[in-house]
RNA sequence: UCCGCGAUAGCUCAAUGGUGGAGCAUUCGGCUGUUAACCGAAGGGUUGCAAGUUCGAGUCUUGCUCGCGGAGCCA
């Protein structure tokens, strides 16, 4: 098999090339037959003249359907009219398997329809595009946790009780053993990681079965959630700002052409820079009163809100210390004010909403075992996680990034399904 | 769970209570530089399901089903 693909037909200009992969479109005029070819590395257009191929040649290429595979043969030649700026001048062309009635016309469609397709839908250029910066995005992350010594740990997925307490799980039966649930986070087993390791990250799915349908969520996503032992709340904030500016940074240079498809305005994203904002919630809750919302001093943050906030910042904006009754019983108390949380969200620009979710843990065995008991957690289950206070705890901190908001965000997309290949959501689990 | 919106050709959508149409896709024909090509023709329908009002319902009413957006909840 050949091993020429288009993204370097550059370095081919004069010389016959065969190239494999599907047939995105074609055009023609009479005696002259376009046919686009895509080969997942690109497009490029293949033009037969009648008379310069054999007539057999230009008959397959009059007939050949949409997204059949087919191999072509041609001469690379640079072509300022066309799309990618080089062209075969092609001389053949071979039908591997012909499709019959491919069902994503090159139309527009509702988004219904794509997401019953959504395996077909995934061969569009658009979605090509996203797939890739989720891709680089992905070895961002990867790439980011590597180079600064954290342990790159996996975490399980079936465990035994809530994680955080708060939101609805999947439940399944586990042999003799009892319920079980598909874990929402792998951030307690992080933390066994982080006195382990010093610094580890869990990266993996996670899962939420709140009945909530909204263009932000999904029962099914991807969390990178790291976590540092000798850490408080301004370590772990430091390490979120740099970690985003990371990603941005990287994807802005890495994955400019796959921006410029999704026609993406980047302004917003060349800020992501240190420093990024820190304002309390207090002060987060003043912008709110300020701004006329209706807003009681002590709930969290809904959507809405954490738009207007972000509004007023040219990149995220992180938010600390909120009250922890709104928050998970793992975080520790500001010493300076127990009914706050050292807590940190980053809310990204552009109405994103909540990209990260972070805080100080409970270090204290006796004030996390209160805590458990106060959220009614079965005290059984989360022995494990005390034991992590009983032997050698020191204070730490971790937060957690859920990919797809970040996929989203970084895209500028208009829900969070086009952002993972096959999304998972209240009313989808198909295909 | 609550609020709002929607369902008509394969797809995207029109249609004042009075003969259900268009564009794209498909098939056939034309065109030697097309960029979602264009031009001509043809085929394609139990208007989501059920009942009701009416001389007459895609259109009005009620119920149901499915979906979409938002709220709550969540990253």
């Amino acid at each position: 098999m050949k091993n020429i693909f288009i993204k370097d037909l550059g370095a081919y200009v004069g010389k016959e090339v065969t190239l494999s992969g599907w047939l995105y479109n074609k055009r023609s005029s009479g005696k002259i037959k376009f046919v686009i070819l895509r080969d997942g590395t690109g497009y490029v257009q293949c033009v037969y003249f009648k008379g310069n191929v054999t007539d057999e040649a230009f008959e397959t290429a009059d007939k050949v359907t949409q997204e059949s595979s087919i191999i072509i043969t041609g001469i690379v030649k640079a072509e300022p009219r066309a799309v990618g700026g080089y062209e075969l001048d092609a001389t053949g062309i071979e039908i591997i398997s012909e499709a019959h009635d491919y069902p994503i016309t090159p139309k527009e469609h509702g988004v219904e329809f794509l997401m019953d397709k959504r395996h077909l839908w995934l061969r569009s250029s658009r979605q090509v595009a996203i797939l890739r910066i989720r891709h680089r995005i992905e070895k961002a992350i990867r790439d980011f946790f590597d180079s600064r010594d954290f342990t790159l740990m996996d975490t399980p997925i079936i465990t035994p009780a809530a994680c955080e307490g708060t939101s609805t799980l999947f439940e399944t039966e586990y042999f003799d053993l009892g319920k079980a649930y598909l874990s929402q986070s792998g951030q307690l087993y992080a933390e066994a990681g982080a006195m382990a390791f010093g610094k580890a990250y869990t990266f993996g799915p996670v899962f939420r079965a709140e009945k909530s349908k909204t263009r932000r969520h999904l029962t099914e996503f991807w969390m990178v959630e790291p976590e540092v032992a000798f850490a408080n709340l301004d370590d772990d904030m430091d390490l979120a700002e740099e970690f985003l500016e990371y990603i941005v940074q990287t994807v802005l240079t890495e994955r400019a052409e796959e921006l410029k498809v999704l026609e993406r305005d980047t302004t917003m994203l060349q800020n992501v820079k240190r420093p990024l904002p820190r304002i309390s919630y207090d002060e987060a809750v003043a912008i709110l009163i300020k701004k006329g919302l209706p807003f009681e001093y002590g709930d969290d943050l809904g959507g809405t809100d954490e738009t207007v906030i972000s509004n007023e910042f040219d990149r995220p904006v992180m938010v600390h210390r909120y009250p922890s009754d709104v928050k998970a019983f793992y975080m520790k108390h500001d010493p300076e004010n127990d009914k706050l949380a050292l807590a940190v969200d980053v809310l990204a620009p552009e109405g994103y909403g909540e990209i990260i979710g972070g805080s100080q843990r409970e270090e204290d065995y006796d004030v996390l075992l209160s805590r458990i008991k106060e959220h009614n957690l079965p005290q059984e289950a989360f022995e494990w996680y005390l034991d992590l206070r009983r032997f050698g705890s020191v204070p730490h901190s971790g937060f957690g990034l859920g990919l797809e908001r970040t996929v989203s965000w970084i895209c500028g997309l208009e829900h969070v399904r086009e952002s993972i290949p096959f999304a998972r959501m209240i009313y989808r689990n198909t295909p």
